[in-house]
DNA sequence: TAAATAATAATTGTTGACAATAAAGGTTAA
DNA sequence: TTAACCTTTATTGTCAACAATTATTATTTA
């Protein structure tokens, strides 16, 4: 007689998407996220002026599928293309980022309505043991802003997750973190004050297992908008 | 003696984006542009399968820019494209349709809230007098669904404007209110209850003048979430 | 007869060359 | 010296052919 344990530690586990997926699918798409990786780390600053032979080159494709990776980039707002005259790296300034900030709050607090609705108990459970994770993370790794702008984020894609609103992950997901992520990056913002941001994740996830949607909406954007008044202070100070 | 009396009613001129730009600008952006309206209309019928060669002979044009049409179709979810095996004209089910509500419930909320902070004095002025021409409408045109639909659109597209937040203004109006659009197209869908709903802008606008930030916001809730509610009854009806 | 497999056709992904447009630089005229 | 105009150059837009993949059909075998 076989038994066999399986163990799953889903705490450990990411929620967020593998970014990895290196296997082949398209070279578009391959191209499509290595310059969106560039764009968000930097290494392609911004307003930067994108030339396509020349990335074709630089990724070995041709200028066809990379063209398709440009366009799909300016979709998501990574890059901003005028007819005929080329396509530059997008340069986000003050109001840019306060308009990506306010489609957040409003989209992320119908986000924690709907979790709010949806969520499974089990759910619920697991998101508590991530935000256990989290505070050990913030006692552990004193100063390792990075890792823990990325939890940071992972809580937020849950509830997105947990929304079941399709649309609504979406545009999150795939282009609002984005610029957040390269926001963040480049302007080497360390999330600030991480114990009050893990309360106010708590307060949230609270609300969600009380079934309490008003509120659940309503403390995830004051969180976020929060959030906003905090970046928009450091730029304020860095303009001088 | 020659005396010219020009006479220009701007509450008969549309605020939204003029649809024609029939100038060529790009082969590709032409045919995003014939698609989008092909597909809204109807003529490509929902969850139809598109053959790049196929189109590009109705188009006369190469399947370069074709293609390209096709990934902004995609971008908007006009499209469903699974890489391989082709792209075919999105179809819109129940869960989807409440998916694009309720996104737009938030989004266009958030705006009504904006545009009572930065609406001017003329600005509301203006949505006013839009509103009276509405009224005219409903009266003299009974039964024209269509042109009161497209009116409505009208309001919401000028609060997406007044909101003066350039992610929420593209996301409505490049893609929400496509899709809307679409459904309303295909299905038949009379605008219902004319009168309630301009009531409802009334409102909304009264609101804005007032600079109530907070009721703004509650009132178009309250508008999109209830027109959500009457197409849902609609749709079940016809699964009938 | 039905299921699995191999050959064929249809469609998408990719490439390099060519055309059209816009930017850069130099020349001429005021 | 400056401004306007023309020429040149660099870059994007478009095309048609080729390669790779998937779907379809026909064939074989149990």
């Amino acid at each position: 007689m076989l038994i066999f344990i399986i163990i799953v530690n889903n705490t450990l586990k990411s929620s967020l998407p593998t970014v990895s997926s290196t296997e082949t699918q398209t070279l578009a798409s391959r191209a499509f996220e290595s310059i969106k990786s560039d764009i968000i780390a930097g290494q392609l600053s911004q307003g930067s002026k994108i030339v396509e032979s020349d990335l074709a080159l630089k990724y070995g494709i041709s200028r066809g599928p990379l063209r398709e990776a440009i366009h799909r980039l300016e979709q998501i707002r990574l890059v901003v293309r005028v007819p005929h005259a080329g396509s530059r790296v997008v340069a986000l300034d003050s109001k840019m980022i306060e308009d990506i900030y306010v489609a957040r709050e409003c989209l992320e607090g119908m986000a924690a309505r709907l979790a709010a609705r949806h969520m499974t108990g089990e759910d619920i459970r697991s998101l508590m043991e991530l935000l256990n994770q989290h505070e050990r993370d913030i006692g552990k790794a004193e100063g390792k802003f990075y890792f823990q702008s990325e939890g940071n984020i992972d809580f937020h894609y849950r509830i997105a997750v947990a929304s079941q609103n399709r649309w609504i992950l979406d545009n999150l997901n795939g282009e609002l973190y984005q610029l957040i992520r390269m926001c963040r990056h480049q302007s080497d913002q360390a999330p600030a004050r991480p114990q009050i941001s893990l309360e106010q994740h708590r307060q949230i996830a609270s609300a969600i297992a009380f079934r309490d949607e008003e509120l659940a909406e309503l403390l995830m954007r004051r969180h976020i908008s929060g959030a906003w008044k905090i970046v928009k202070t450091i730029l304020e100070e860095k303009h001088e």
